[in-house]
DNA sequence: ACATCTTACTTCAATAGCGC
DNA sequence: GCGCTATTGAAGTAAGATGT
């Protein structure tokens, strides 16, 4: 049986006949190709998928003509990707992620779950606020699942205008024509340094006199860190990263072990514990991140969404 | 329902290139 | 020369399509 791919790739928008005439490989041809990229080699890629490695030779050579590119350079010890194979290897690999999110997503279906809430909120609010407001509604309502996704506030803003999610949590943005605002959590940006920096002690600072200074930062392609290389470009300026890691709490220990300096929520301060660090007002009026629930104007929420909607309000 | 054809896919055996 | 690896062509198999 020949099991076409369907999961949308970036060139399936720009060559849809291409690609339903000729795009004739499956899940087992990307699945090879991915064992041959790891191992290096067509012999071992094919026996770790139960091939031979003439077969597999096959497959990758219609694959490739498939593709109208070669990914493999042959060579006499193996093989090596060519730039067309690593970008091929890094889709493919995405290919299995969705397809593993898809059967994450539809799990709970098959366990009985009868209502799902698509749930899109900004850094702050994940690494805040929601792990406790979520917890103690999915413990109200087992037959509920949330599917939450972290985006910049603009993002959740529009994604909320297209049906893409049906909650949003956001900072910023008093007037949305497309969405209803609530109120959510009041909180506010603070600069954190480790009680020897040179600014500690401070009170409150304008976000340009400490643009200058090395950052700890959340990763790339985090909302908050989006957000903030934004204010920096605003003022004409780039933000000096020192470190990126993975949550607040990671921020606050970098900071108060004198890597740099950290613009982080109030809150994520007060949660990460007892650091010994020192807390610092910014001045700028953005520095007031108070997060409200969005919804859609247009389209009606769900009755699984509108609980949750009211669980927020009432935390 | 059954027989036949077609297609896709596989394995096997042979071959070639390369490094040690 | 030997061992490892990739490729090719021939032949076999299974499943679906088609015809009677």
């Amino acid at each position: 049986m020949l099991l076409l791919v369907l999961v949308e790739l970036p060139f399936y928008h720009s060559s849809v006949r291409l690609f339903r005439i000729h795009m004739k490989y499956n899940l087992t041809d990307l699945r090879l190709f991915i064992a041959i990229a790891e191992c290096r080699s067509l012999t071992h890629g094919a026996e770790r998928s139960f091939l031979a490695p003439s077969s597999a030779s096959h497959r990758i050579k219609m694959l490739e003509a498939s593709l109208g590119t070669v990914l493999l350079h042959r060579r006499s010890r193996g093989v090596e990707l060519t730039r067309a194979g690593e970008i091929f290897l890094r889709h493919a690999r995405q290919v299995f992620a969705r397809l593993e999110q898809m059967h994450s997503d539809l799990a709970p279906f098959a366990e009985g779950v009868q209502g799902h809430v698509r749930l899109w909120a900004n850094t702050h609010a994940i690494h805040s606020y929601l792990p406790q407001d979520l917890s103690a509604f999915l413990a109200q309502q087992p037959q509920v699942s949330v599917n939450l996704e972290e985006h910049t506030s603009a993002d959740i803003l529009a994604g909320v205008a297209r049906g893409d999610a049906e909650i949003g949590i956001i900072a910023g943005y008093d007037d949305y024509q497309e969405v209803e605002l609530l109120p959510y959590r009041a909180d506010r940006l603070v600069l954190i340094t480790a009680p020897a920096h040179p600014l500690a002690g401070s009170t409150s600072l304008a976000f340009a006199q400490v643009v200058s200074q090395p950052f700890v930062m959340l990763h790339a392609g985090s909302a908050i860190h989006t957000f903030t290389m934004n204010a920096a470009s605003n003022m004409g300026t780039h933000l000096n990263v020192r470190v990126q890691v993975n949550s607040f709490e990671a921020v606050c220990r970098m900071v108060a072990a004198g890597v740099g300096i950290g613009l982080v929520p109030r809150e994520a301060v007060r949660l990460s514990g007892h650091q010994p660090l020192s807390i610092i007002e910014v001045a700028d009026a953005w520095a007031q991140r108070d997060l409200k629930i969005c919804t859609s104007r247009k389209t009606p929420i769900s009755s699984f969404a509108r609980a949750l909607v009211d669980h927020l309000l009432a935390e």
